[in-house]
DNA sequence: TCTGGGGTCCTAGGACCC
DNA sequence: TCTGGGGTCCTAGGACCC
């Protein structure tokens, strides 16, 4: 929108985002690049796939990311649709950190391709903003032959939507490259939000933007002169204030250096919906094999379990339940996890089971003496799962740690309990792959 | 055209405590 | 017989982001 003819201080440019395109597709073309130049995607290429990176060869055709693959595959008839591997594309989002990185520790990952970075550090450098998006392009390209695009911006709302603008563009089919870099400066900012529609801000996403619609507010510029409290009639205290905030171009959120992560979990997404307790028993099993895993990779327990299943007709129902104690045993998980599915009624057939763990405990703070009290034979089922639990919990320390030992060791394939083989058994049709339990996966950590 | 899997945050009601 | 107010935690559901 505004091709910077000047060349702002990190004073006017503060905050810089920084968005990889296209990055899984991307990667998959780089790894084999007989892939370029034809339609690719990574997804879900079942029924109940969705696409969750498009190649802008493939954007032509209207392919666009979180769009179901049948009707991807029905836009573009030649469509390559790939599983995706997400431990190619950590190591590719590790080196584009490390770029980040050199430039300033002050950044904020989101997800594996976006970053935000706080440029005032630099001042004292006398870096120029845009001198440094352009150079995080050109080693961006050049070390990962990766592109992206650079937006700048007084907050991060205004460096967001810079960096969307700096993208290439697809007109009438055809792809037009971008500016690169986008600079959105303190005296065009105005003019430039009122022009948006309210979807493009951050939080407004379909449901909100079919409240605001309704309330006659389509563009930011109506959003800029709501009266707050009424606007929080329709979506709420919360939404009201960031929303109105963000029409006026006010945006306080600081950029956040190592984020803690509060939850872990892991869905699926049966190609076939699963039918009656048993089979998703079974299913939560295997979920909380890999639940298991990824909070003692991270060295955490967790205190409360959630499941939560949709059914067919896409409605779905949560049940959870916070311990006393926090859990990183797979069988204790999933003693709760087979209670709570219990509470569910389950006369529908089950499209998608998933299982998270949150409010997390450091391992060492792990008091498990408090709650000896547990009676396994308690009346309610919740106080009955939660002594089973604490009891697999106690009863397989000594298991799970010589376990972990004997991989930290020898890599994750070397040792395995029965639940995680059959799960990596089901595992290979979903996009999570087989991958992750491989070699490669190990070198990478 | 019919919706994945990894997460985050918000809301509202109820229980419980002081 | 009529009944507070604030704070915190838990549960269930919903929306959003990448």
């Amino acid at each position: 929108m505004n091709s910077p003819s000047e060349n702002p201080s990190v004073d006017d440019a503060p905050i810089l985002h920084i968005d990889l395109d296209a990055f899984f597709a991307s990667v998959e073309i780089l790894d084999d690049p007989s892939l370029k130049g034809k339609p690719v995607v990574v997804g879900g290429g079942g029924d109940r796939g969705v696409i969750a990176s498009a190649s802008y060869e493939a954007r032509r055709f209207g392919v666009r990311s979180a769009m179901p693959s049948v009707i991807a595959k029905r836009r573009c008839p030649g469509l390559i649709i790939l599983p995706g591997r997400f431990d190619r594309y950590e190591v590719y989002s590790r080196r584009f950190h490390d770029i980040i990185r050199d430039l300033t520790p002050e950044y904020e990952p989101l997800g594996l391709d976006e970053v935000f970075a706080d440029l005032r550090s630099l001042r004292r450098l006398q870096v120029r903003p845009i001198d440094a998006g352009f150079e995080l392009r050109r080693r961006i390209s050049d070390e990962l032959g990766l592109l992206c695009g650079v937006g700048l911006g007084r907050n991060k709302l205004f460096a967001k939507l810079a960096s969307k603008e700096s993208k290439p563009t697809i007109v009438d089919g055809r792809l037009v490259d971008g500016p690169g870099v986008v600079w959105v400066s303190p005296a065009v900012e105005r003019t430039w939000l009122d022009e948006l529609p309210v979807r493009s801000l951050w939080g407004v996403g379909p449901a909100t933007a079919a409240k605001l619609h309704k309330l006659g507010l389509r563009w930011v510029r109506d959003l800029a002169q709501v009266d707050e409290a009424t606007l929080a009639q329709h979506v709420g205290r919360a939404m009201a204030a960031t929303l109105v905030a963000y029409a006026q171009g006010e945006d306080n959120r600081d950029v956040t250096v190592d984020r803690a992560v509060k939850s872990v979990g892991h869905d699926q997404t049966f190609a076939t919906s699963l039918v009656g307790l048993g089979e998703i028993v079974q299913a939560a099993k295997g979920h909380a094999a890999i639940v298991a895993r990824a909070l003692r990779d991270a060295n955490r327990v967790a205190r409360t379990i959630t499941v939560i299943v949709r059914f067919d007709d896409l409605a779905s129902v949560s049940r959870s339940q916070t311990l006393s104690f926090g859990v990183d045993d797979e069988y204790a998980m999933a003693a709760i996890a087979e209670a709570l599915l219990q509470s569910v009624d389950l006369a529908r057939s089950v499209r998608l089971l998933a299982l998270h763990a949150s409010s997390f405990l450091d391992r060492d703070d792990n008091n498990m003496q408090l709650t000896f009290g547990l009676d396994p034979s308690a009346n309610d089922p919740r106080e009955q799962a939660e002594a089973v639990s604490r009891e697999r919990q106690v009863s397989h320390e000594a298991l799970r740690d010589a376990v972990d030992d004997v991989r930290q060791k020898f890599g994750r394939t070397s040792v395995g309990t029965a639940s995680e083989l059959t799960d990596h058994g089901v595992e290979i049709k979903t996009q999570r792959g087989s991958h992750a339990f491989g070699p490669e996966a190990d070198q990478n950590e």
